[in-house]
DNA sequence: GCCACATATCGTCGAATGACGATGGGGACT
DNA sequence: AGTCCCCATCGTCATTCGACGATATGTGGC
């Protein structure tokens, strides 16, 4: 059965002790392509509102997503692939569902690379 | 003739004075529309070395931007007039050319938006 | 095994993107 | 005026994107 909304089950152990810095350059050809990467996932209303979603219940959510756009559930799971593939989620079978939540590191590393700018 | 690479031009005076502080939140749809249109317009790789040039020598560049890409002009021309468009960065024709620099403003909303992430 | 449910993937379509060469227009210099 | 030079725009083409419905896959409960 459905978890109720206001629960939240995560992922994975955020490990909050795994805060090592990232030692990778934020500019050079390589940061370019990488941050050009993560702004082309964001660079599209819903995805920009499916990342705030998982941002905001920090647990994972699954099909809850659907429930909150107004778009078809194949057009939701191609945009969560499209942020998966990019590294901004994860996303992890659980049971009959599918839980997602952010990639902690990623969104770290984008903020990073914007604020070389 | 062609100014040397290292002398600059600035657009116009950058006002540091004009700090006003954004007052436009950084959540909701208009947020989000906002950032995705912000991300859109990043989502290139080309385009990150765009703005990279233009933050780096603070002043404008206009066609030497050609030379650093590996890219036909006119294809130049389109990113440029992507990052316009998005309000990233603004041109002014100066003489027979054309002088972009960055939107300082645009540039701090974006930051902010992504930090809202 | 079977059925119901939650997701992922496929196929398709129209629209947008990215690249280029070619064209055009506006200054500057002779 | 005529001629460069710089840049924007146009036309074209191949590719990608975004959306959807339809279909597959996979799990849990009966």
């Amino acid at each position: 059965m459905r978890l109720a909304a206001t629960e939240q089950r995560t992922c994975a152990p955020p490990l909050p002790a795994e805060e090592t810095p990232d030692l990778r350059p934020v500019e050079g050809p390589q940061a370019d392509e990488e941050l050009a990467s993560f702004a082309r996932a964001l660079g599209h209303p819903a995805r920009v509102q499916i990342m705030r979603l998982l941002v905001r219940r920090e647990g994972c959510v699954c099909g809850d997503i659907v429930d909150e756009l107004p778009l078809a559930q194949s057009t939701v799971s191609q945009h969560l692939k499209v942020l998966k593939d990019a590294g901004l989620i994860r996303g992890e079978i659980d049971g009959p569902r599918t839980c997602y939540c952010v990639e902690p590191r990623a969104l770290r590393r984008f903020k990073a690379l914007t604020g070389s700018l």
